[in-house]
DNA sequence: ATAATTCAATCGATTTTATTTATAATTTTG
DNA sequence: CAAAATTATAAATAAAATCGATTGAATTAT
């Protein structure tokens, strides 16, 4: 039978793809962790991974015996957990990731009502890119993930929190609403790649990935395009909810009008959380209060864009 | 961490509660069991036997990362299989139990039809009371139950198989139904404690649980009451779909009719399976090719009764 | 093409851990 | 209270995991 020191070897190769990190990962040198792979493997009868391809790889076998250790890990990790809330030294932790375009102006907003529900609860937050965010989702290193919708995924519970609308921030132009065609003509300040509201911006206004080759910001900071559109011109898109942060007069945003439907481009902000984590009460009370925090008394008729083209 | 084999050793001490008798089971000498048992529990830093009570019983953080414990082993179970399908060596088995007064004209109506649809996988059957077959089922020891209903149960799927009525066999009597006035006065032959149709007859007729102190007979077979009515005369109940095992004369079982409601006694038969089970879908084959064997052209009312008080 | 570099496998030596046999201590039973 | 059963402990042994050093293979840079 496998050892419990086998999978967790196993399970760091996996994920690093490479023998040496994994063993650093787990405190022991390479040979160790090589010789335990291996030995696992004779265990099993079959490899685990290909060696001969570069990124490491699964063999099918591998494919279909590693989501069992995964199971196996997170279980011998709830022994762990209940240990600590036995002897006291258990905190329990929440591991929030958040798209950079909605964490600065929703975690002050729930921080404090947060605290004063759940000061036992220790809340790990951290900015993610939409793509990074669904991996850690996955491979369990978060517990939630605060991001903008449609999300339709295997094993991952989705939950509405609200939706803003999104407008185009450029103080150069006078007239209350923009149409569509005026926009198209203006030249569009960009966030990087992974960035969802990069995606929406470019489906909503039809631009190819070309179209900013030269402008290539890592980060999803929004101050920074409108700096850029404040030295050079052009625009950038703002979600509704951002603009107070941004220190500018409000008659310098404009709604986005769409000619056809009469309606305005906008996005929702869900949370995702694995379908069976045991954290799911807790999860679940975050979600009222970003919820709460949020209630959106809807005036205009909105657009919601998707982000992934789906 | 805990190793696999800790863990193989404190799911046999549970399920033994005997140091020795776990180790032979898991074919090392005692000491090495106990140690590893204890050496588990230095690492928990918690108990998880209370040594001090006999039979050896979990202390409540035991309890709490018992079931825990066995989802990893059934988890390592799983890879084992996943092996097994990749060399070939695995032959898929589905183990049953099924009540003593079901079994022997449930099993050769089915197995035929079972052998043909699914000649690969091995049908492992035995004959279990009630209360014996779901403690197998909660400890995953066998993979489907069929037994009398209703149930309800947390993570137990209940399938409905057929209904039948339950009859007098009492040769002595003329008339061709039989009322309950009439059975109260007679002598009642019961299966031994923890049949469920023991209980059903008890609750029945009213009879009270030393009404039969003298008979004490282990084991759940109805010739056997049969031989004891026939040499000692009064009576003794049976399904109806056993009838026909019995060599009788299909006038010596009398209807049992319920003077106020008009409908006769019955019971239902279900099987019951593990939630979430991986063989799950075999299973569901097996209820089907039951239920159609065994469809009920229901011309009577049927009072169906329980077997567990409740 | 060749050297340099990176990466994983292999080899002995060492340490750690699991297991066994034998025995002691404890509890249970007659 | 003695006998039996059961668990714990101890010392010896067997098995294993780990490490440092090295080799072999593949990739990258020169």
């Amino acid at each position: 039978m496998l050892s419990t020191q086998q999978i967790q070897y196993i399970l760091a190769l996996y994920e690093f793809g490479h023998f040496s990190k994994a063993a650093e990962s787990c405190f022991v040198t390479q040979p160790t962790l090589s010789m335990q792979v291996k030995k696992a493997e004779e265990i099993l009868g079959f490899t685990l991974f290909d060696r001969n391809r570069s990124p490491l790889e699964l063999t099918n076998f591998g494919k279909q015996i590693l989501p069992v250790l995964q199971e196996i890990n997170d279980q011998l990790k709830r022994v762990e957990s209940i240990q600590q809330q036995a002897n006291g030294t258990y905190v329990e932790e929440i591991r929030l990731a958040i798209i950079p375009t909605v964490a600065p102006y929703l975690i002050p907003a729930v921080y404090k009502e947060w605290e004063k529900q759940f000061q036992s609860i220790q809340l790990i937050i951290e900015e993610r890119k939409t793509e990074d965010l669904l991996a850690d989702l996955r491979s369990k290193k978060i517990d939630v993930g605060i991001m903008a919708g449609p999300l339709q995924e295997q094993g991952i519970r989705v939950n509405q929190l609200f939706s803003e609308e999104i407008q185009a921030y450029i103080p150069s132009f006078s007239k209350k609403k923009i149409s569509m065609e005026e926009l198209k003509s203006k030249k569009p300040w960009l966030l990087s790649k992974g960035n969802c509201l990069r995606t929406q911006m470019m489906m909503l206004c039809q631009l190819s990935d070309q179209s900013q080759t030269d402008w290539n910001y890592e980060g999803g900071n929004l101050e920074m395009l409108i700096r850029m559109v404040d030295l050079n011109g052009g625009y950038t898109l703002v979600p509704e909810r951002y603009k107070p942060l941004l220190n500018k007069a409000e008659n310098q945003f404009k709604s986005i009008q769409n000619e056809d439907s009469d309606t305005f481009p906008a996005r929702t902000i869900i949370a995702a959380s694995n379908l069976r984590s045991s954290k799911w009460e807790t999860i679940q009370a975050l979600i009222h209060i970003i919820q709460f925090a949020f209630q959106t008394n809807s005036e205009k008729e909105k657009q919601i864009l998707p982000w992934n083209g789906k």
